[in-house]
DNA sequence: GACAATGTTCCTTTAATAGGAACAAATTTC
DNA sequence: GAAATTTGTTCCTATTAAAGGAACATTGTC
């Protein structure tokens, strides 16, 4: 990744510093980007003069306040996360699990917003985290719906456990059952234990396109109790919930 | 605000559009920020490439999905925010109301991070928000134990609501009754209806300084039937769960 | 269908950036 | 405890990227 512009140098410092677990400091953050001592140490401080940056007591760097201020109201402003947060509540209150909303963002599916379930033992994604396309429900539903919004990956399918899948064709026949089904279920298939079941958000009155994915999560032997084919229901049911709401707000 | 650099530009066009409720046109950024029209586009298809900003069908701009996985981790990565997120829901759950974690950066206030309530009127504080430090419960706290890290506004006090605090006299008695009693309170000072019983997290340990406060807030008939004294020694010792668990896991 | 406004691209002057080197703290090593 | 090394910060000038006017393309409007 060949960083062009200086925005873009400094928006790299900042993702690098995102996925690091501790501060870096200047000189191990020019390194690793590329770029000179000097440099690095002005673009960080042009970044910590609007607080999107931190300095710790030792002169190390850290991700700042003002990402957080700019992350979540970048989350309030999708209509879409709106419209679906009431049903996420409430479908989260009635089962007493994690439900969530997700959605394509520039060909990869991002967790947009969610609302936990109450176990001990419960799911608790990222917000904003990317998860992989072939080996989880909401996956399947966009290679289904979406329209080429998103693809699976080229090359090797990655193995994430025992029961990923990974042959294309077993892939395709998984996809032609959501489409027929109309909703996705994915057991152990990315995390093992974990069982999803997702149900897409169609625009229904203009275009008809994938806007997003409801989606329930709960350990494995918790869903298999609850039944697969209802809770898909379910979330079928909150899926044209959440649509409706989108395009009464929308209007 | 002047800016100087690139990459200051950039991020003052993030904060804009955050600021906006719609998705803006380049030739309006460019005229409230005082860039012209092609420097703008040109920082606007940087942020674009990292996926900072976002376009609509329209060609406007919009705050782009990367700010919210930005925001999320930065908030993560916040220690005392991993201290504090279990009390938090702790406490929510057992009082049926919104409790929150909010600390002092750069001299702000600033809500680090919730739990909220159950009821269909709650209160629902934005992550990452400012709030006012002459009207708000915490704001006394940090006067009180802060140590100078936040000060309360120059010039006149601005008046939001009938009971906001309008003289520094009497602003300086609330502190020293804060003072005294260890915790402090706020209704309808800010935001009408509103009532805030707050504790100060003090580092046990090292230097004894204010690390942020716990709060829970509801509306103003919950908590005056809840009993102000409770809350407040019921904050008092989520503060110190907090303040335990931060050096306990900071060790 | 013509007009107005907006997003995008092109090009040259201008000004900010890059990066080496020197300096100052802090940390590590002996 | 002192020397040595690493690291954050500042300075300076050649270089390079950014700024801004203008032309072009596109969209929405009257």
């Amino acid at each position: 990744m060949q960083a062009q512009s200086t925005v873009e140098k400094a928006i790299d410092i900042l993702f690098h510093l995102h996925a690091e677990p501790h501060a870096c400091g200047v000189t191990a953050i020019g390194r690793r980007l590329g770029l000179s001592k000097s440099s690095t140490h002005r673009l960080l401080s042009a970044l910590g003069r609007r607080g999107l940056v931190e300095k710790d007591d030792r002169g190390r760097y850290r991700t700042g306040i003002g990402l957080v201020a700019l992350g979540v109201g970048a989350l309030d402003r999708e209509p879409i996360v709106a419209a679906a947060r009431p049903v996420l509540e409430a479908e989260a209150a009635a089962l007493g699990e994690t439900v969530f909303l997700v959605a394509a963002r520039a060909g990869r599916i991002i967790v947009l917003d969610k609302s936990e379930g109450e176990g001990f033992l419960r799911a608790s994604p990222r917000i904003g985290s990317t998860v992989p396309v072939h080996a989880t429900a909401v996956g399947k539903l966009y290679l289904a719906f979406g329209g080429g919004s998103v693809e699976a990956p080229a090359g090797e399918l990655e193995k994430f456990s025992n029961a990923t899948i990974a042959r294309r064709s077993a892939l395709a026949a998984a996809v032609a059952r959501a489409a027929e089904r109309g909703f996705a279920e994915n057991s152990d298939e990315w995390i093992p234990g974990l069982s999803v079941v997702a149900a897409p958000v169609m625009a229904t009155a203009s275009d008809g396109r994938m806007l997003a994915a409801v989606a329930v999560a709960a350990p494995t032997p918790r869903m298999q109790s609850l039944g697969r084919e209802e809770i898909g229901r379910r979330m079928l049911a909150a899926a044209a919930r959440v649509a409706a709401r989108f395009e009464g707000v929308a209007q």
